[in-house]
DNA sequence: GTCAGCAATGTTATAATATAGCGAGAGTTC
DNA sequence: GAACTCTCGCTATATTATAACATTGCTGAC
């Protein structure tokens, strides 16, 4: 787990909790015990996690969930814009400011783990230029630059 | 298999092949009759591979290749540039333009399958300086877009 | 030529990631 | 409380990928 020092995670996670409850409560969709559980483990650390992680530690409650469970889960939050899967990875990441879909670009520290989403509209707009100059329609971008975190290099 | 039409696509295959035959006698490799079925098989079409179909293509010459074999394949192909790996897809894709390393950006079309490789300096840029500005160095750009090709739209 | 060395491929087993499909339970609505 | 729907459990299976070791076969020194 990467733990970025000098700053009270908790508030991270708290934050995360709560948007979550208010967009649920907005969409008109539940946010469960298990929902809420998977979402507060996705966000133990500012780094990626695997969805088989997530099921181990389901399981260490005792209830040995399957991977059905975590997955749909996942879908869920992925739906509601909290949490964001990283392709590369074949890992998932609590999105820090939902609520707004964008399209945001993730920097991955190769050495510690940190995933940094950041949103800079001149890459979504030299992604569309590009694309479109190609005679493509854009529907998704995907944008993933692994390298060194400040602290790492 | 997507064939674009109005094009003739032997000449691709044959392309593909004679790079690798240039690329592996310039880095003293070996351009053996595995890797040269296996990347004549991922430009069979101009959308991406999976590596099982790869798999079960090599099975079908009664050889029954086993899942390293194809893999290692790949891998090989990769390091000289022959070939590169969607991860949005978990698939691969011939380079068009194999033999000086780039920064390439993918045009997926959710439609018909069809990869487009391109290489826009001002996307590389914007990721570039996006990535510096927040503090990180990169090692690797992954740019994938999905959408609809100019043909599906 | 032949033999040592190394690159390539074969083989077995298993790990890691993900989904289909169906059924039981729980909250909501009327 | 009956009907409805969303959520979650569960079994099974599909898909993607690697570890570890054995064997084959090319290549270059001699
Ligand atoms: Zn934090
Ligand atoms: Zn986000
Ligand atoms: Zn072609
Ligand atoms: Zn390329």
């Amino acid at each position: 787990m990467h733990q970025a020092s000098g700053h009270n995670h908790r508030r991270c996670i708290a934050a995360a909790l709560h948007s979550a409850d208010r967009l649920c409560a907005g969409s008109g969709t539940r946010m469960t015990a298990l929902r809420r559980k998977v979402l507060a483990y996705v966000w133990r650390g500012h780094d990626a996690v695997k969805a088989y992680d997530i099921l181990a530690r389901l399981g260490g409650d005792a209830h040995l969930a399957k991977p059905p469970t975590v997955y749909r889960t996942l879908q869920f939050l992925r739906a509601q814009g909290l949490v964001h899967r990283l392709e590369s990875l074949n890992a998932f990441v609590g999105c820090p400011q939902p609520g707004k879909p964008h399209e945001g670009q993730f920097l991955i520290c190769s050495r510690c783990g940190l995933v940094r989403e950041i949103h800079e509209p001149a890459i979504a707009d030299a992604v569309a230029e590009g694309a479109t100059a190609a005679g493509f329609r854009v529907e998704r971008q995907m944008v993933e630059v692994q390298g060194l975190c400040a602290k790492c290099r």
